[in-house]
DNA sequence: AATGAATGAGCGTTCATTCAT
DNA sequence: AATGAATGAACGCTCATTCAT
């Protein structure tokens, strides 16, 4: 055992360099192949078979990296949240006004959506499992800054004063409707969808009746 | 031979009595269960078992029913249909304009909304399952009716010439998701999220930029 | 419930006419379609419900004529050694010598399996299923009443003095086998089949080396 | 670099070890398990649990082995005839004249049938099952290639020129009746039941009328 | 750390049989 | 006597997970 693992050392050169970077391969070849099983099959359909088999690895070598199929989902929507969400909150900063912040929110949303399908294909099709939206650190999560952002901007008067919580799931909403629809179109046009959804916001927006007095504190 | 008859109906009458009750009965309350379990599980991880467990039959007796899991749940989708589209298609009938016509959709649907919670918390669970949007009746095909309407509406004069696939997506997705949040609130207020929602979109539509010549056909 | 009886019974004539005949006529029905049925998927895969499906009754019907799959399989013996077993004794008793024993035996077996070919069909394809040799009295038990007869006729000088246990089995061996080739032939021809049978037995019993002394009883 | 491949070695050619050898004895526990519940329960009545119960093995373990109950019945059969059609064909080989390849042929059946009771019984007890003696390669395949000769041996003028598919059809129902009566002696005695069924075939052939002409083509 | 066979609970489904009508 | 829905044990098979190598 011992007379082994010498062995072993002298021949891997900086051990904690390709051991750690084998490690990390694995780990990422078994994300995108559950990326493309989930996509495909659902949560729910796949097994974890059908991912180690999309990997060169072994069955049990699964096991290493992921706990369960529940973790390794998990896994896949905490690192598209990791992708996503910086990139929205640079685009609320750089706002200068209103309009910019949600025309900004939009853009760097549908670019996001073009620039990764898969993961977009496979967070649509197991929309519910998990209760992906309720439970995870996931991409709405950016969404839930944004609500605070309004209300931070209806409290400074620079949004108008409506019901906070409709108009942040009127925003959500809208955004993973058309961001379908732009995907299912030949070429997709993030900038024409974002202007679109941006514009119907926008609009929408100036036309509600404004709320009197403190913003209700209905939910919990 | 009278006599006969006589005896011979008084056979059969009964069936569409006992008999054909206990199976309507039996019938809903698989159907009932099945809601619940695919409403808490979701499709994928709910087995035949569990929605028995949720009735006083046995295991057997689910397959004098339905002939599947699959079957269960578009039975479910379709009975749903039943009820939701002919009422969106009413409210649409009375509508005398484009803003009634709107503000009718969004009340007619969140009244159904909170008459169901139940189907509709199944719905939601399992969106993407099966691609239920896609191919089967069902709610939201009142939605693609809604479309229609908006493309003879704009042929007509009567809404002003915007994308009618991304506004038909955005009706869709601020009706889903506003509606989720009204059902979270206590009580429950159909009226108030449809104002809300009509009003945002009537606001939007009319601020979005008016398409040139005829609609761009740029979906297969 | 008194009432009906009356009318029924009104209804029904001489009622031990009729009904009996009714009773007859759905055994015998069931009888033929788990002939038919056994026949093609073989026993163990055959249902219940795949025979009453060839009558025009209830699955519970069944089981107020045979308590059981087994049951009605065995019947289907019985009912066989029924038809055959008086023919084949009828045709020993007119024999006049060994020869014509031998060959009636074969010519009567042969020209019963043209006869009802659907009733051997079943028979071949569940050789060994519950047993069928051993077990019930049934076609082959005829088999063994030759086999008395030979020995009968050992005794008596009549046929010479051979193994009696291979002989008879032999016999049971040619006579399936060399069957079921006659039945593949189109036309069969029972003569033609039972004629090779009767000579290559008999040629073969004068070529035996003759036992000496008592046949041995080594069997229990 | 030398002490690892030492090292490597070391690991690798104790897998050709102790994990192949569990392999192979895993898979032949399950054939011996599967010959013994198919012989007692026959092939329709057996579940893949009987015969997983049959080993110290886990149910899910039979999946490894063989893909369905059909397929570890095949295997079984095929290697059986692995054993006997060898044999079978050597004892032909070795044949100087006719008497001698008869008598071969059932010494050699015989004298296996008593070596390998376990799977004999098996045989007996599914014939029928899935067409057996049709479709697979197997225990009778032998007596298909004796037919075969013996057709060669009548065009040669060695076997008198009787009707070939009868004859060979009357060859294999003395083999395996006779065969199962010496199995019921104790002890069970080859040599004399080939006795027995060489100088009854012989002399039975002997006396059978000679074909005309060319011998028939009746079956397709 | 990697392997892949073993495990056994659990799945969807079938079926002989029972029993209320 | 006839019906056919209900029953629940059992089936063939899959799968997440474990563990000896």
């Amino acid at each position: 055992m011992e007379k082994k693992a010498v062995a072993a050392e002298a021949a891997l050169v900086p051990l904690s360099g390709k051991r750690e970077r084998t490690k990390a391969s694995n780990r990422q070849a078994i994300l995108d192949a559950a990326r493309q099983v989930f996509a495909e099959l659902g949560y729910g359909a796949a097994s974890v078979r059908d991912i180690i088999r999309g990997t060169k690895l072994a069955s049990g070598t699964f096991y290493n990296y992921f706990s369960s199929k529940e973790e390794v989902f998990r896994a896949l929507l905490d690192d598209t949240a990791l992708q996503v969400r910086p990139r929205l909150r640079e685009a609320r900063l750089d706002a200068a006004n209103f309009e910019a912040f949600i025309r900004g929110t939009f853009e760097t949303f549908y670019d996001y959506l073009v620039s990764d399908r898969a993961t977009y294909a496979m967070l649509r099709r197991n929309t519910g499992t998990l209760r992906v939206r309720m439970d995870t650190p996931e991409i709405v999560a950016g969404f839930d800054e944004l609500k605070r952002d309004i209300k931070d901007g209806m409290a400074r008067g620079l949004i108008p004063n409506v019901d906070p919580d409709y108009l942040t799931s009127a925003f959500v909403g809208v955004a993973f409707e058309v961001g379908d629809r732009m995907l299912h179109r030949d070429p997709p046009d993030p900038k024409g969808a974002a202007a679109f959804a941006s514009a119907l916001m926008l609009g929408g927006i100036s036309a509600l009746p404004r709320l009197e007095g403190v913003p209700a504190k209905r939910e919990p």
